[in-house]
DNA sequence: GGGCTGACACTTA
DNA sequence: CTAAGTGCCAGCC
């Protein structure tokens, strides 16, 4: 039972990623096969929260180190976030040391 | 099956 | 540096 769709391999990405990490939607549509698909992984996100997937969405930022958006509002992501350990940058999310890396 | 939408990324002004 | 516009992809109706 392989991944069917790109969805499914994006959430089982997301999923890897630990407590005080973010990674990028960049960097998830890369390690899901597609550099180019980082709205489709927006999308994606959009469509699926984590109480339906198990997916810590609030850890996926944009590639600038902008929050990004969430379901449940962006504040509410940035405030999960900085409990979970990651650094802030005035407001932006410090990349610099809470970038997760897949391999 | 087709068309619209969208939690992005990149380039140019 | 910021702002605006364009291009990309997958998912949903």
């Amino acid at each position: 039972m392989a991944a069917k769709s790109f969805r499914d391999r994006v959430f089982l990405l997301a999923k890897q990623i630990p407590a005080g990490k973010v990674a990028t939607y960049k960097s998830l549509a890369i390690a899901a096969g597609n550099p180019k698909a980082g709205r489709a992984v927006g999308t994606i996100m959009h469509y699926n929260d984590r109480k339906k997937t198990g997916v810590p969405c609030h850890r996926i930022v944009k590639s600038n180190g902008d929050p990004g958006g969430y379901l449940h509002g962006r504040k509410r992501k940035i405030s999960l976030l900085a409990k979970e350990g990651v650094f802030f940058r005035e407001g932006k999310i410090d990349l610099s040391g809470c970038m997760h890396t897949f391999r």
